[in-house]
DNA sequence: CGGTTGTATGACAGTTCCGTGACAAAATCC
DNA sequence: GGATTTTGTCACGGAACTGTCATACAACCG
């Protein structure tokens, strides 16, 4: 279950909000001041913040600083002001996005899984990335097992970093093809050919592969 | 340099984006059609596309679904219409965001630069749909059991994400002989052969299921 | 309770899918 | 320009998967 915390000072606007997150299937819970509303988020950590600008005490740019400081947790400001200057404001101060009341829930509810959806994206610039014995540094453009380097073709350093940059998630032959070699079509044995090749250098057991895994009839993943 | 690819038929519009965009400090070009966007993208991929609704030939929505296919390009919906379906199918189909038309460029660059960064957070956590100790990631093409990655075929993964994508609700064999295996008609004795196979993987006790129940006369459902 | 209908499961053969070694073309290095 | 490395293609063998069938079992019904 999703958990939304939603700090708006209004109570009719707070109560409608909870109710129709609930309708949506959020567990969704409020606070009136973003002082209760910090306190909340520490002690249990909800997936989604609501945060109203105009709070009495702290108000809400300083709130979102400071959850953002404590937290990764998408922040959405609900607000009634349509103003450049709010909006930009809140986004600099770290909210993910910004909404003018009224809104509809079913857009807020979008909008919340849309934060989720992107939440998940690996970012390609990643410095270094470690899978057990496996280090690959993109920046440096080298590969490393249990400390030392590994000579890898470029073609397999290409495949690799795509691997990496989706750890966990399959990735298909087609896909593979198009990111890495930029075939819109092809021979999927290619693919093959090359893990077979990867994983002869990166691999401890080539044979009994621990990290670059087949998903049969899927495709193949990175993973830890 | 921050590449941005706009996607908007309307000439004025687009290049008034464009100059907007490069005063900000990005490197912007255009495209008329989807068709066009779609394959400047393909060829030479922006790091934020902006995507206009109203495209003739190929419309927005379809747009977003193939450049999301390809790619996790964060996408901004630029539109005329501030309408809640709207917005909602097109965070749907795998927009980021949406703002409706004029937009100030300062806004604009401020939810950019919010996407950017949310970007950037490593998501570890693969989400995954948990049914008791059995846990299903499409993503990951993995399905757990009390955490132990367990080994399924792809049509057994396919018919289990099917199961868990209505989960609660009965699916007739005919349902699932079309959407797993896209038959229009065959012997419905394949799905029992399957769901048995499956049974043995991921029920503890494959005799007596708690999950993935039969419902004699009716077909199978996938509970909690 | 016996008949009927619906479901579970083991065996099996045909098929699909994957890993690998060999080899030639292409690119790169010196 | 020749040697070396890298890349893509191919073919083959083996492993894994799929669908069909037969049989056994369970649930329902009058």
């Amino acid at each position: 279950m999703t958990a939304v915390l939603v700090i708006e000072d209004d109570d009719r606007i707070r109560l409608a909000l909870l109710l129709a997150l609930e309708e949506e299937g959020y567990a969704a819970y409020g606070a009136a001041t973003a002082e209760e509303g910090l306190r909340r988020q520490r002690d249990s950590p909800a997936d989604h913040v609501l945060v109203d600008l105009m709070l009495p005490g702290l108000d809400g740019f300083e709130c979102i600083r400071r959850l953002r400081r404590d937290d990764d947790v998408p922040i959405v400001v609900v607000s009634a002001r349509d103003d450049t200057h709010d909006i930009v404001a809140a986004l600099e101060a770290g909210a993910d996005d910004y909404v003018v009341k009224p809104v509809a829930i079913k857009e807020l509810s979008a909008r919340l899984r849309a934060l989720r959806r992107r939440g998940r994206v690996v970012a390609a610039a990643v410095p270094a990335q470690v899978f057990g014995e496996l280090e690959i540094s993109a920046e440096a453009g080298e590969v490393r097992r249990a400390g030392r380097p590994v000579a890898v073709t470029r073609t397999e350093f290409r495949l690799l970093c795509e691997l990496a940059e989706h750890a966990g998630r399959v990735l298909s032959r087609q896909q593979l093809l198009r990111r890495v070699w930029g075939y819109e079509t092809g021979d999927e044995r290619l693919v093959d050919v090359h893990v077979g090749r990867l994983r002869q250098k990166i691999e401890p057991d080539p044979g009994n592969p621990r990290h670059l895994v087949t998903l049969r009839g899927l495709g193949y993943k990175l993973q830890r």
